[in-house]
DNA sequence: GCAAAAATGATATACGTCTATCAAAAAATG
DNA sequence: CATTTTTTGATAGACGTATATCATTTTTGC
């Protein structure tokens, strides 16, 4: 109704062109002298041409071909990735994107940079995985891209900046952020904070863990910081270190836990003396267990990566360079704060599917 | 690569009809015999065909056609929402979606009604609008929505699911937030709380000051509510009546504000006597004036409901009720706790585009 | 079994882009 | 100027759906 949109047979007819030509020009096939090229583009500005991308799918019979790598294992939190994902397929296929889930064994980095050999083989558009900090790892995702394979890391980057983008949390953030509400919760008094991390080799973690006390000590020095518990990701570990830890110190006001495990964690509160006040506790990631201790009240605060979002991002940005749209410039995802009374329905998390920006 | 999908020519083939009677039932054009369309639904069900859109929406030469209506007026938060929208005019465009901005007078039911009339005569596809309770207004989406257009009530719900849906936060929600995070601020001890409200007329306040009352009342029985504020929603009231309010009881442990205004209550906290604690504050929707307060430690809190992710919501709910694609029950948005190290970057808020549900 | 009504088939055009081909025109080269 | 190279134009087919028309077949009612 509102007058139609102008297509590149209008663009060509207002430079004084050929179709032909002004198809050379915005598909970027060469042979177009500099002169004829120039007033296309000026054309282009002049009527506000947009590319229909639907058209164009069309006529190519375009399918998106995507990827996601996935740690297999126990891991709750990729487990709820994996669903995400999977809640997906159905509004993808929509949109004409396959989407393949691949799992690769945690830790193997090895493992993964075949994997993404064999996927960049197989002519796939786009990859999203999980980041690991190794060379072979940083060097098949390089090779991928020269074949033309957009290459996303997600949750967790791999350094050198060798993908297309990073789509997750910034870790320091997320320790200030628990910093920040572990201070708030003390309302002023001063407490000791026991820290719970999977191994401070764990560049996440390490980062998580600085940021908390980057906050504590800044804006509430009275606050101080125990020695922390290496749970090694296991909750059968987290169990067996933390109950001595808190038996043996009694002036522990607040746990936070930088990594997974928080089955153990949660296992020990549940066991604490009832009557008696526990410490604060604050941990990462909605996962089935966090959930149920946050809406049983054994913990206060969790933070979340937002997994969802995450997703959502990854998947419209493959779509974007796909596309060859210009992908936004969106910083990291901003990890969300949850309570008892915001935690978000169980399915089907609130996803907004075709995001904005 | 991957084998391509059916086309509805194969569904017709697969059913043994021709395309003209698959069209006739995959658009409903009538004249067919109910056993010539079971065939072809089940031709679809074991094909899995799936409609192109791209394609469909090619030959129609479509053109979605959305609009927007939002309150004019001083109100941060709807400036901000309005930023968002216009932030994301490019991509809409982009895919095909021409959005409309109306401004109406705050308050004003009949302004409001009379719009929503205008739009539905202009033949629009979609609209957005920010409910009120007033009969005229849900008469007037009644009757736009008889005549074929979508409708969508964002940040404020009509009363008696007159629309075709609603978009924003839970109210009680919103304040049993705010509730669980004072409670957790006084660290076990006990408090008052001084409520600033707009009006306790407006249900969304009402609502709100109810959530924060029922979650302290029975989580934080120790923590008491002092009378509340009525500030009109305008800084200067707020001002002039906080300041008193906060001089009269010193045993003012935390500060809610469940409205607008609260400039008025951040410039009542820069003038408090420096060195002396502040009482905790927590208050509602991050704009200019709120993130400055945030950032330089005035007030503890912001509870967001996230303008970004109810717009991006309400428009792709718009496309998919225009595609006749089935929209997603997604439960109401859940707010966002923000504090000083969450805060999200000012410009070009995080936002995912084409999001997935 | 005949007429009227309902259902179906066959087919054409349009949407905007991509891709390809071939001829024609213009520019560069010697 | 003749020849080669570069640039341009014209055009056609494909993608999958929507929509329309008209002829034909099948079903229904009596």
């Amino acid at each position: 109704m509102a007058g139609k949109l102008p297509t590149l047979s209008d663009v060509a007819r207002h430079a004084g062109v050929s179709y032909a030509t002004a198809d050379r020009v915005v598909n970027s096939r060469g042979g177009v002298a500099p002169k004829s090229a120039s007033r296309v583009e000026q054309a282009i500005a002049e009527l506000g041409y947009i590319r229909n991308v639907a058209a164009a799918n069309l006529s190519q019979q375009r399918l998106y071909r995507f990827a996601a790598i996935l740690p297999s294992g126990p891991n709750a939190f990729f487990a709820r990735m994996r669903a995400i994902m999977e809640d997906q397929r159905d509004r993808l296929t929509r949109d004409r994107v396959m989407l393949t889930l691949v799992d690769v064994p945690a830790f193997d980095p090895q493992a993964l940079s075949e994997t993404i050999g064999r996927l960049a083989g197989d002519g796939l558009d786009g990859l999203a995985l999980v980041g690991t900090d190794d060379a072979r790892v940083a060097d098949a995702i390089a090779a991928a891209r020269r074949g033309g394979m957009a290459v996303l890391t997600l949750v967790s980057d791999v350094p050198g900046a060798v993908a297309d983008g990073y789509v997750g949390i910034d870790n320091g953030v997320a320790g200030r952020m628990a910093g920040r509400l572990i201070g708030l919760a003390h309302g002023g008094r001063p407490g000791r904070v026991l820290p719970i991390v999977g191994s401070l080799a764990a560049r996440d973690h390490a980062e998580r863990l600085a940021g908390v006390w980057e906050t504590l000590s800044v804006e509430y020095p009275e606050i101080t910081l125990a020695p922390e518990i290496e749970g090694r990701d296991r909750h059968d570990v987290v169990e067996a270190l933390l109950a001595p830890a808190l038996k043996q110190d009694a002036g522990i006001t607040a746990i936070y836990s930088a990594g997974a495990g928080n089955a153990g964690l949660i296992r020990v509160l549940e066991a604490l003396p009832a009557g008696q006040s526990r410490p604060m506790v604050a941990l990462h990631e909605l996962v089935p267990h966090s959930r149920r201790a946050l809406r049983d009240g054994l913990i206060d605060i969790v933070i979340d990566q937002r997994p969802e979002d995450e997703v959502a991002r990854a998947l419209n940005s493959l779509r974007r360079i796909a596309d060859r749209w210009p992908v936004p410039a969106a910083g990291p995802i901003v990890p969300a704060i949850i309570v008892k009374e915001n935690l978000p329905p169980e399915t089907g998390a609130a996803l907004n599917g075709d995001t904005p920006a």
